[in-house]
DNA sequence: TCATAAGGCTGCACTGAGTGCCATCAGCCC
DNA sequence: GGGCTGATGGCACTCAGTGCAGCCTTATGA
């Protein structure tokens, strides 16, 4: 279990908790963990919406100001990792390599998310069935998915920067491997965490790469000279996606 | 700012479209339009967050129970066609024309929603920087976002229905296809307004369309395709040389 | 050993969103 | 007219979230 877990709620609050919590992450609150464990243990029990914060602090036996003071909103409190993983990734992509394939280096951050959520099978199975019904909670997830796609796309668009449509390139990339990501997760989840995720994610992440990565449509055959690139196109292709294969395929852009 | 700016205006063929719908309210109700018009006054004069359900009622003379009869919440309010337009397109996309290309389709009905968009620019510009600037009702925005985008990928599920990752592609894709257009619908709103909107989002769908469209398939084999082009060429040679012969090679230029 | 300062925790009071219930008042049909 | 229906208004209530002030624990310094 990880530290923080600021929202982006009523501005200024989250900051100075974040900070404050990253600040000292070797002085782990035990009350934080009391609050969660009991707030899972309510809402599995009787439901998301039937359970009131005072019932959780009731049952964690801590002053109900408390709660809010680990967790900006009841919602939060279902999602205590999240923002710990969210500044990994942007750690993650901000220490980069520019060096690497763009398309690439983001499915590997994606995966980073997968990953914290095969840490905790039996936790994040709970939660998938807890956010599919109630709506309150899917609407929040929403806003927990789109911080991380924006993340990737503000990556993107840093290395797509004066490249033809760069921007709608990366916002487009970016919500493709979130989705492919989602897809695979959730399928992953409904199978209470059985399955393979990494393979399930992996498989679901080459579809992406494949739609947008440069290898597939511009293929290097394995028999030409190193010097020498073909492109396989669609005639009726647009000739700006043509072009953008191609300064891919020579190595450009 | 005019009322007449702020209340979304119903032309003929949507108060039609209301009638025959069967949940939304009643055929013309002047209240909801006046709820919508003085909570838009309030929101650009003092902030949505500063603005109380109460403040709003007082300044358009109705009972604060109303209001929530006509809106769920203080945050639809800022929505107020969105659930029709949502409506429109499940029901284009339910009375398909299975013979048509799928994404091709897909694209068609996001396409719906900027139009929706760009029939009140100036409200649409206004409640743009509203969702910008207040946490809440971008979070809310998300959820308004996914419901579209859901409906796009149920839709793809069922063409792909028995394909080999049939809920994947369609997931993906519909990601893609909402990203492309908001992006082009928020580079529009950006400029207040006053670009070419639907060529600005058909661009962008073409970038799509051109990732998923027709899969590339890659037939590097025997006999091509009458629609594909091959280029080889070498990797130092000049890129405007390349796409010189690249037009000649796809007929054009 | 004690005073003091700091920080975490609690209780309390308050705002505001959202809901359930019932009274009221219009139009409408018999 | 009398009753029915549906839209509206008012009232009281729950609950999330916040600001404030006080308390308690702990560390520090004399």
């Amino acid at each position: 279990m990880s530290s923080s877990s600021a929202a982006p709620r009523r501005d200024g609050k989250a900051e100075a908790a974040a900070a404050t919590a990253t600040s000292a992450p070797a002085s782990k609150p035990p009350m934080r963990d009391a609050l969660v464990a009991a707030a899972f243990r309510l809402f599995l029990e009787r439901g998301y919406e039937q359970t009131t914060v005072d019932d959780i602090v009731a049952l964690a036996g801590v002053g109900r100001r408390s709660f809010f003071r680990y967790f900006p909103s009841k919602e939060d409190v279902v999602f205590p990792d999240h923002e710990r993983c969210l500044a990994d990734m942007k750690e993650f992509l901000a220490t980069g390599d520019d060096g690497s394939e763009p398309v690439g280096r983001v499915c590997d951050a994606a995966r980073m998310v997968l990953r914290m959520y095969a840490e905790n099978p039996t936790f994040s199975v709970q939660r998938y069935r807890l956010t599919k019904q109630v709506p309150g909670l899917r609407a929040y997830e929403l806003s927990v998915v789109w911080r991380y796609e924006r993340a990737l796309a503000e990556y993107l668009r840093g290395r797509f920067a004066g490249r033809r449509d760069g921007t709608l390139r990366a916002d487009v990339i970016a919500a493709a491997v979130v989705a492919a990501h989602n897809n695979a997760l959730r399928s992953w989840l409904r199978s209470d965490g059985h399955g393979d995720a990494g393979a399930t994610v992996d498989h679901a992440l080459g579809y992406v790469r494949s739609a947008f990565g440069s290898p597939p449509q511009a293929p290097v055959g394995e028999g030409l000279p190193e010097d020498v690139v073909v492109v396989v196109s669609r005639r009726d292709a647009p000739l700006w996606r043509v072009v953008q294969e191609l300064e891919a395929a020579l190595g450009r852009g």
